[in-house]
DNA sequence: CGAGTTTGACCGGCGC
DNA sequence: GCGCCGGTCAAACTCG
């Protein structure tokens, strides 16, 4: 479905990075960073100095031009997400137009409701699930994602239950292996567990949880403290893509547009999308997330040394003079 | 030694 | 019917 005929994606935050990289002239910015670094090395005389202090103050400038524009950038955001839900509740009916793979077709009406969830979703093979388990009882599906370190390899998730591995198996659509678990709290206990890395972004790891705890969660504190930081999305199978991350790759700005960390919910109830993703607290998050972003970028930590040294000698100059 | 993990084999549904 | 594929099993292995 084409969304961009009924709400403004002008702003285009994750389909094509190079619109926005045009949209800000981040380059020219960058350019302008490392010439003067350059020009630090050789900072010398007064003719020097003076065409560096026009630089910085052309560069912080630009750098305040950029922060607007980040702003705006957040209010547009904002603006398609609301456009979004109210596309998307005027028209509750999937398209499946996106997924082209061979995947199964739903064939249990049990999981209806579920699968147009996972239609909508990336990469996981939940509408393949296998009708022999048992029919009559309706399992509860829910998707939560996590962002993990990225050199972090493994595939396990602290949710506050007690898992046991049962398998793990290399899917078509993802190279990242999908490891299954079985809830080993309590013997009875049906739920499984799968999880997978996303297939986009390595560092997100997608945990698919399948019926319902019978017992209660033994240590949420624990996985409150734990290393993971509880990402952004979770939603409910069938709504919007778990992640609304727009991770992309190269000197872009990665957003996770995505909600603020909340305590951790049952994962055998439905997660829900998001709070309200105007409030301040979710604007706060994504300026932080940009922040983090963009000094996780080493040519953007490299610029902004430069910026600071050229900076410091400025002033030690001047107070020489 | 028991619990948990790994991993190849197997099962069953689905598309062609 | 055959092959593909996701899900599960279970023996071997690891670890505390």
């Amino acid at each position: 479905m084409e969304y961009t005929s009924l709400v403004n994606t002008s702003l285009d935050l994750n389909t094509n990075p190079a619109n926005f990289l045009s949209l800000v002239p981040k380059q020219e910015a960058q350019s302008n960073f490392i010439e003067l670094g350059l020009k630090m090395s050789s900072v010398k005389d007064e003719q020097t100095a003076d065409a560096l202090v026009e630089e910085l103050n052309r560069v912080n400038a630009e750098n305040k031009k950029l922060t607007e524009m980040l702003t705006v950038m957040c209010e547009n955001y904002n603006a398609l997400h609301k456009h979004l839900a109210d596309y998307k509740s005027n028209n509750p009916a999937p398209s499946d137009s996106t997924n082209n793979s061979k995947k199964r077709k739903p064939d249990n009406p049990n999981n209806q409701i579920i699968n147009n969830a996972s239609e909508s979703s990336s990469s996981d093979e939940d509408s393949c699930k296998k009708p022999r388990q048992d029919q009559g009882i309706k399992a509860k599906i829910s998707r939560v994602c996590y962002r993990t370190e990225a050199s972090d390899t493994g595939l396990l998730v602290k949710d506050g239950y007690q898992w046991r591995k049962y398998g793990q198996k290399v899917t078509r659509d993802n190279p990242s292996p999908r490891a299954y678990f079985k809830c080993s709290h309590a013997p009875s206990c049906p739920v499984k567990k799968k999880v997978q890395r996303d297939v986009a972004d390595q560092s997100i790891l997608v945990a698919t949880y399948e019926g319902e705890h019978n017992h209660p969660n033994q240590s949420k504190q624990e996985q409150a403290s734990s290393g993971l930081n509880r990402t952004v999305a979770t939603a409910t199978l069938g709504s919007v893509p778990c992640s609304a991350s727009l991770g992309s790759s190269g000197p872009t700005i990665t957003l996770d547009l995505t909600t603020p960390p909340k305590p951790q919910p049952n994962p055998s109830e439905e997660t829900k999308v998001v709070g309200d993703n105007r409030s301040p607290e979710f604007q706060q998050f994504l300026v932080d997330q940009m922040a983090s972003s963009l000094t996780k970028d080493p040519s953007f930590k490299a610029a902004l040394a430069a910026a600071i040294s050229g900076r410091m000698i400025q002033q030690n100059q001047s107070q020489k003079w």
